[in-house]
DNA sequence: AACACGCTGTGGAACGTTCCAAGCCGTCGT
DNA sequence: ACGACGGCTTGGAACGTTCCACAGCGTGTT
């Protein structure tokens, strides 16, 4: 039942185990005999080569780990899958590990990970701060996605939160809102470009007075609950633009429960064009992030530390665009 | 900038690279002052134990792999949770890698992490067959989450697929539904149990001669494109049992496409009771596994055999629960 | 005074790979 | 006939830990 070595193949070929590591290596200089010896007797034993024996002596384990700060997310599944995929064209495996939205439990999945001897980190959507970050991984490259930093020992790839927001208000402007609330997610990764975004362009189209910003979170539970406060001030707004897509979902959720129509008596919007905002029933007007191909903009940018040997910072900042589903609509008069 | 090792801890604080390695591990056979002496070098430079160098000697890593089958589906995430918490709590760490819902993928991710030389392997919803995981992983402990086997040198969990399906039947029947579809997932992990459930519960009714499954998949997609061949036939059931929440969604859109109402023109019942269901606007009936604890329940099989050395297969069934919400309803006269 | 024991601490052998320098053979050129 | 060379193959030294047997030393027991 233990799991063969190197040396277990090596004997049963007839061969010695450098000859055994090379064929697993693919190597071309291994005559075509000893090749098929070797991989028949790695066959017949199921043999494995143990990745941490390879790792020790190599000094790399071909490894990408990346903490997701929220499973549930399915923007996060969308970025995961450029990840994933952009990793395995490179020779690489992504390995995933949740962060469960608390800071300490991701700066704990960040040690498994630097333990491990991952290559390199992509951290999406974070809850720790930069400065710890840094602290944690100044071994190894790092890539933050969605979250502003002009860290110089690290990269970082997100869209342009504050052009998305102020894109969102342009559009409620465009339609006569002016009572324009936000659901915000505090210091959450791009939550902060969001709310100076929606702040900018409230002030831009002298709507400053109406600025109206509460608490919530990337979460459905958060949406919910800073809808809720809204409700309950009873100073409801015509249009509210909330933190994420999966925020605004418990947004709609709260809505509902007060017997509101949307986007009759208020309109919504989110922020990411995930899954959940195409849904038909849903049809949530949102802000598109380019996820896939930040997700492969992030493993590009490890790749180029290690391979090239890059180490001036690269922050790059991709374009958000607004889709208008039907969430969105002319306020009532 | 290299990691520092062990032995650079052990010279800076002046001792041996065995007390090192004892303080590292939390021994009590250190002295106060040593161990203040080794911490307090290990943090000035950073140290952090290498694991590949650990597991190599320790013939163990700590680490269990997950091989999730797709991370858009919320259900998993759900699944995930329980896994990752129980792990936490037996003091491993879970590492999870996408299945993509690709047999070839899943085989490869479980590849990874066998090289890994993980402690324990949950296949979280596979497309694999159980032959092929028996064989890819006959080395280490395996729970398969999701999917009916009784292998003998695996364990599963899974909920009653057959009796969950029965209830949606049995509660459509009892609404007066008769001309009830089902949109099946194919021989993905739990779609067989719930389409023989479906076929059992209809004949048991009387229904025999209105069985009528359709080609779908676990993906939105999937439930999408069912739907869609239910209605392009003209023949529109009064009542849909779809495969899973997340290919609900999908049927749901088709539905909406058509410009039909739901429940008004056809129920739709889904599985999973995953977050989709729940929210208002949605607000799907469906069938509730108790996810989270099939996480953990999987966890603490894999704790059991390595543990207690337990080799006899445990095969965990838990009782699903009906949830009816807003997408079920008296079929129309 | 001799000895046993408990408490700390140590050196060296594993663990399973990769890498490097070097070795073995047969062939080819002179 | 001899050296050089090229294609294949090999043994041994790393890699950074843990584990084991043992050593030093002070204290308490007989």
């Amino acid at each position: 039942m233990k799991q063969p070595t190197i040396v277990d193949v090596a004997e049963r070929a007839g061969v010695s185990k450098s000859l055994v590591s090379l064929v697993m290596r693919d190597s071309n200089r291994v005559s075509q005999k000893s090749r098929s010896a070797v991989l028949e007797a790695a066959r017949e034993l199921g043999y494995r080569p143990n990745a941490a024996a390879r790792s020790l002596v190599r000094q790399r384990s071909g490894v990408f780990g990346c903490i997701v700060s929220d499973l549930h997310n399915p923007f996060f599944a969308d970025v995961a899958d450029g990840i994933e995929e952009a990793s395995a064209t490179n020779g690489y495996r992504a390995l995933l590990s949740s962060g469960f939205l608390d800071a300490k439990r991701e700066a704990s999945a960040i040690d498994t990970l630097l333990q491990l001897r991952a290559d390199g980190l992509i951290m999406l959507g974070t809850m720790m701060t930069i400065t710890r970050i840094k602290e944690s991984a100044s071994h190894i490259p790092v890539v933050v996605i969605g979250r502003k930093t002009s860290a110089r020992t690290m990269d970082s790839v997100r869209n342009d939160d504050d052009a998305g927001a102020q894109a969102v208000v342009d559009h409620l402007f465009g339609l006569g809102h002016m009572r324009i609330a936000h659901v915000h997610a505090g210091s959450a990764g791009g939550a902060r470009g969001r709310r100076r975004g929606y702040e900018t362009a409230m002030e831009r189209h002298g709507l400053g007075d109406h600025i109206r910003s509460v608490k919530g979170a990337f979460t459905e539970g958060g949406g919910f609950a800073g809808m809720q406060s809204l409700i309950d001030s009873g100073d409801l707004p015509t249009a509210v633009f909330v933190a994420n897509d999966f925020a605004a979902l418990g947004a709609l959720d709260a809505i509902d429960e007060a017997g509101l129509q949307v986007p009759e008596d208020i309109s919504v919007v989110g922020y990411d064009d995930s899954a959940l905002s195409h849904i038909r029933r849903i049809a949530l007007t949102t802000v598109a992030q380019p996820s896939v191909e930040m997700g492969r903009t992030a493993v590009r940018l490890l790749i180029e530390r290690i391979r090239e040997g890059r180490s001036d910072p690269r922050h790059i900042v991709l374009p958000p665009q607004l889709v208008v589903r039907g969430t969105s609509a002319t306020p009532r008069v």
